[in-house]
DNA sequence: CCTGTGCCTGTTTTT
DNA sequence: CAGGCACAGG
């Protein structure tokens, strides 16, 4: 396409991020703003008005998906093919990995490395901690490499924490991190956080490499750039040309990734750090009614954390926003499913989704689609890759690819058991020790420490691996996997007809048709598991019409016709833990903020007065968001009960969230008040409507020093901790312990006593 | 050395 | 409710 031609059908601001010419440029897209169009257009335009080479532009993105769409569109708009004439568009760590696996010694790494996903992390750790005789519940395993993490993230070096000499803890972690880092050069392997890390070692310890990744990314684009971290924006300077042609598109209303180490300050101070910047904000919207942007807006207005900008629409009318408040989640789940299934006459089912703060959230919805026999999708989840079938299948595929990756030896010598178990394991760790080389190749040596029948045992399983090496020379990629799965044994383990040992059977069935695909567009299994390890989706088009289950993390860059956000309720929505600090309250509510972005036509939010949390069904509370958004913006669905109680309960309790709550049944005075000085399971108990656990047992009342009768469900309230819910409780009398679950502090365990621990 | 059972605890978000 | 882990028995 002409450059001419690319810049027709652009509005006027887009226009001028589009065609804007060199240094550094910062757009400002708000949601459903055309920000992709952007992006995509622009990296066509400057092909077509020749001002780079394709060759000369790296584009970075932070999803697979983004990736993905972002290479369809812009290949659709140069027609270089989908290779796209040699431009980079893909992840953060997809840009990262080719730049190490292409140059891996200037990274200080082995020719073939591999890539540890947060499982083998938490494994590393957990043994580190373990050896250290370290109390894994002072340091739980994934605390510290959080923490570890941040440090990486923030550019920190071991050194800094090591000086802190003040704080015993801070130094222990130092520790924990030094040998992290010793173990994993041990195993030749990098995590998520050591692929950009090392790059820019890479590119500080050789001139070649430095060059050439700067001659790559001559012109910079960055998506999602409110999602940045310091490593990430130090890595960009790096490569940025003399002329500062970065150019970085996002909105800081859109940044939820906080806790992975993403500066907002990035964006907000861009003109700070890219002195002469030129500031394009893009915020009309041509995605969703003005009523979901009404909505929408009122609820990031209240974030102090913004650069500020107002989303418009030229569009008309359109659809109120609903709430609904339903009394337990399956019947939100139902009122939903109500919905979605008189939304189908009108909408594909394709084009609706369930966007909520957990992955545990889906089930409900899961339940009552299938009851309804409705198609859906659950996005993210429980991913198919870390699966503990495939990752024993891809376990063994690395073992053929890259035979001394110890890891994946010891996950599998024993997949299907084999008769080594934790003390063969430990006789050939201390052999490979003595030999000093990686415990798979030692152990070919098969010592004589070992008991015969493990000597025997290991001798199988490495017959079945050499006998791979010839079998891969002479079969295709697929083929060949459908041959390992069988010879492994793998496969044997999930031989019958139980419900698991099918779907096991598909997955690994799945896995060899990824292989398929993959080889079909040219990978072979190298880069057919780096993919896997960068979490890739082999699914390219899933196209599928079905109805989308999804986190809120998930649904960003994506949008539907229809949306609703369900579990608007304090504690998931702001997530209890996020609600420490103000930080963390806003990423909140930009999370919901996101959510509603999505939808198009139609948009719902919905909360249950009642959840099953902890395997218990507990009172909620509504989310403080819903008090943040004018009610008369709002269409209550509820019925005509929830909407007696939502008013106390879903609105207007939202704005005085922050004082003692009382429960709704003594709010409304439809239900009697909770168990105040009564002792034991008398009627009134009985009767209140939360009281009624479905065919479950009700908990007993246990009493406190002060003769206070206590009981999971309770509503209470803490001076510090504000209002919570009793979870369960300990003992009894001065000795009784209750473990509560406060909205805003999350979970802790305290006598009522001592605590002053009031209820409602 | 492996497997099964029962207890206990922890539950946010993802490249 | 679920997954992880420790322990005991085969």
């Amino acid at each position: 396409m002409t450059a001419e031609r690319l810049l027709e059908g652009l509005n006027p601001t887009q226009r001028e991020a589009v065609a804007y010419g060199e240094g550094p440029l910062l757009v400002l897209a708000g949601a459903g703003s055309g920000k992709t169009r952007v992006l995509t257009h622009r990296v066509a335009h400057l092909i077509g008005r020749g001002a780079a080479e394709p060759f000369e532009i790296t584009a970075v993105t932070f999803t697979n998906k983004a990736a993905r769409e972002m290479r369809e569109r812009a290949a659709s708009l140069i027609d270089a093919g989908p290779g796209l004439g040699g431009a980079f568009v893909g992840t953060f760590h997809r840009w990262a990995l080719d730049i190490l696996r292409r140059w891996p010694e200037a990274a200080g790494l082995p020719r073939r490395f591999s890539i540890i996903d947060s499982d083998d992390q938490r494994g590393l750790m957990v043994k580190i901690l373990k050896d250290e005789g370290l109390d894994p519940k002072e340091y739980p395993a994934r605390n510290v490499l959080s923490r570890i993490s941040g440090h990486v993230n923030r550019l920190e070096s071991v050194k800094k924490l090591e000086r802190r000499t003040d704080d015993i803890r801070i130094q222990v972690v130092a520790r924990l991190w030094r040998r992290y880092t010793a173990r994993k050069k041990e195993l030749g392997a990098v995590d998520f956080d050591d692929m950009l890390a090392l790059v820019l070692k890479a590119l500080s310890s050789d001139q070649a490499v430095a060059a050439s990744v700067k001659r790559r990314a001559r012109w910079l684009l960055v998506d999602e750039f409110q999602d940045t971290n310091k490593l990430q924006m130090k890595l960009l300077n790096t490569v940025l040309s003399e002329t500062g042609n970065i150019t970085a598109v996002g909105d800081e209303d859109q940044s939820i990734y906080r806790w992975r180490g993403a500066e907002m300050d990035n964006i907000l101070d861009f003109e700070h750090s890219f002195p002469g910047a030129h500031v394009v904000a893009l915020e009309r919207n041509y995605r969703s009614t003005a009523p979901i942007l009404r909505v929408s807006g009122a609820l990031i207005a209240s974030n102090t954390r913004r650069r500020g900008k107002k989303l418009f629409t030229e569009k008309d009318g359109g659809e109120p926003v609903h709430l609904f408040i339903a009394p337990g989640e399956r019947e939100e789940a139902r009122w939903v499913c109500d919905r979605i299934e008189a939304l189908q006459t009108s909408h594909p089912l394709g084009e609706m989704a369930v966007l909520m703060r957990t992955n545990a959230q889906t089930r409900p919805f899961e339940e009552e689609l299938t009851r309804r026999q409705v198609p859906y999708r659950v996005v993210g989840g429980l991913r198919f890759w870390q699966r503990a079938e495939v990752k024993d299948a891809l376990a063994y595929l690395r073992l053929v690819v890259r035979p001394e990756d110890a890891l994946a030896f010891e996950r599998v010598v024993n997949v299907p058991a084999r008769g080594i178990g934790a003390v063969t394991i430990d006789a050939l760790r201390s052999h490979a020790e003595a030999v000093g080389r990686p415990v798979p190749i030692a152990a070919r040596d098969t010592p004589e420490t070992l008991t015969p029948r493990a000597q025997v045992a290991l001798g199988r399983f490495f017959e079945i691996l050499d006998e791979a090496e010839t079998q891969r020379e002479t079969m295709a990629p697929a083929d060949f996997v459908g041959w390992l799965l069988e010879a492994s044994g793998l496969l044997g383990l999930y031989d019958g007809e139980e419900e698991e040992k099918v779907v096991r059977r598909e997955n690994l069935r799945q896995l060899a048709t990824a292989v398929a695909e993959a080889s079909l567009q040219g990978q072979d299994l190298e880069a057919f598991l780096d993919g896997v390890a960068l979490f890739e989706d082999s699914d390219q088009k899933t196209s599928a019409d079905a109805v989308s289950l999804m986190t809120l993390h998930s649904a960003k860059g994506l949008e539907f016709d229809a949306v609703f956000v369900a579990g608007c309720e304090d504690g998931l929505l702001p997530h209890a833990n996020s609600q420490k600090d103000a930080e963390g309250l806003e990423e909140e509510r930009r999370l919901a903020y996101v959510g509603m972005t999505r939808a198009r036509h139609r948009l719902a939010l919905t909360a249950a007065r009642e959840r099953f949390l902890f395997g218990q069904r507990l009172t909620t509370r509504p989310s403080r968001f819903l008090a943040e958004i004018p009610a008369d913006s709002l269409q209550d669905d509820s019925d005509a009960f929830s909407q007696i109680v939502g008013q106390s309960w879903g609105l207007e309790a939202a704005a005085m969230v922050q004082g003692p709550q009382r429960s709704f049944g003594r709010q409304t005075g439809l239900g009697r008040p909770q168990s105040t000085g009564s002792v034991g399971a008398g009627p009134s108990q009985s009767r209140s409507p939360q009281r009624s656990v479905r065919g479950r047992p009700i908990a007993a009342t246990v009493e406190d020093a002060d003769g206070k009768g206590w009981r999971p469900g309770d509503r209470v309230s803490h001076q510090r901790f504000g209002s919570g819910v009793v979870l369960s409780c300990q003992g009894r009398g001065p000795g009784l312990k209750l473990v509560i679950y406060f909205d805003r502090a999350g979970r802790k365990t305290l006598v009522p006593t001592i605590a002053k621990l009031e209820k409602g």
